[in-house]
DNA sequence: GCGTATCGTTCACAGCTCGAATGATTCAGG
DNA sequence: CCTGAATCATTCGAGCTGTGAACGATACGC
């Protein structure tokens, strides 16, 4: 880009000039602020993540949520325990394969999934204070269009 | 933002919608393509942003260097202790501060940091492949701009 | 000078996630 | 119908990261 001279080494404003470092920084930022904020519902951002799975594509069994989120198999367990225990979601055996366990959301659960993105629209809020109402679109599309290209759609 | 009925619930749709929980995510997938590249050069991202730091800022404590990047002192003490190995920073004892260690990139750490930057770069041009050139630098606009609001500039 | 505060360092610890082992269930094929 | 291979969920042990509480050394106010 900075085609002024051509020697001039690459700094840290080479790298501060990167879509990867700034949304490496600020999705750490994202993160961290939206955990806090579900901390209070008693949840960590991966039960949100697994939450928002259920709820878009059709009930699924544990393996298949597993590599839809990029994770191990056994962290769902886990992940599940926890929400059956918050009654958000239920576990039941698939009566065709009974090897699976199928997860769907309970009414709690989707009144949980509803306080996260409430959450996260805070969060929202104060992040792109400081952007105009046509800069706040154009970022969250962009963002989107992103994740529709890289992330398991 | 959705008034059409006011009845409807919010669910996976609206949490995907935010900036924040795309900024997490995707910030989380271009962190790890980030470190896999930097892994080559026996570097994990932290590293990076420790050599950023030095470069942009001047020299500096390692407790200011512990509350820019937002982690704790004694990170900081590993991270300089690898770097240090590598050749990459120097550490001196403050003449005016005993107490004080003061770090300085190396012309070794420049040329590493300038090979994170190039790590950088690849990584964006996969990540902003689907993306216009017009559409990459408002993307890059935008990240800088909240970084520049949110971030200890 | 003497107590207090600050810096860097070490160390033990908690949190998170993975991968390998296990048991139950299904399926293909003779 | 029976047997061996494959797949699912679950448990458990291990690795990695980062933190917070000590501690010694040094600086500073009074």
């Amino acid at each position: 880009m900075s085609d002024v001279k051509g020697a001039e080494v690459k700094g840290a404003a080479a790298l501060r000039a990167t879509v990867a470092f700034n949304l490496g920084t600020l999705g750490a930022l994202a993160a961290d602020r939206f955990a806090a904020r579900v901390e209070a519902l008693g949840l960590k951002p991966k039960h949100a993540g697994l939450l928002a799975a259920l709820d878009a594509g059709s009930a699924a069994s544990q393996q298949e949520l597993a590599s839809r989120l990029g994770v191990a198999p056994s962290l769902i367990v886990a992940l599940a325990d926890q929400l059956q225990e918050l009654g958000a979601v239920e576990r039941l055996r698939d009566p065709e394969d009974r090897r699976r366990q199928v997860l769907t959301l309970t009414a709690e659960g989707r009144s949980l999934l509803a306080r996260c993105a409430d959450a996260a629209e805070t969060v929202d809020a104060d992040l792109t204070a400081g952007l105009t109402a046509a800069q706040r679109t154009a970022l969250a599309r962009h963002l989107r269009t992103l994740g529709e290209h890289h992330l398991p759609h």
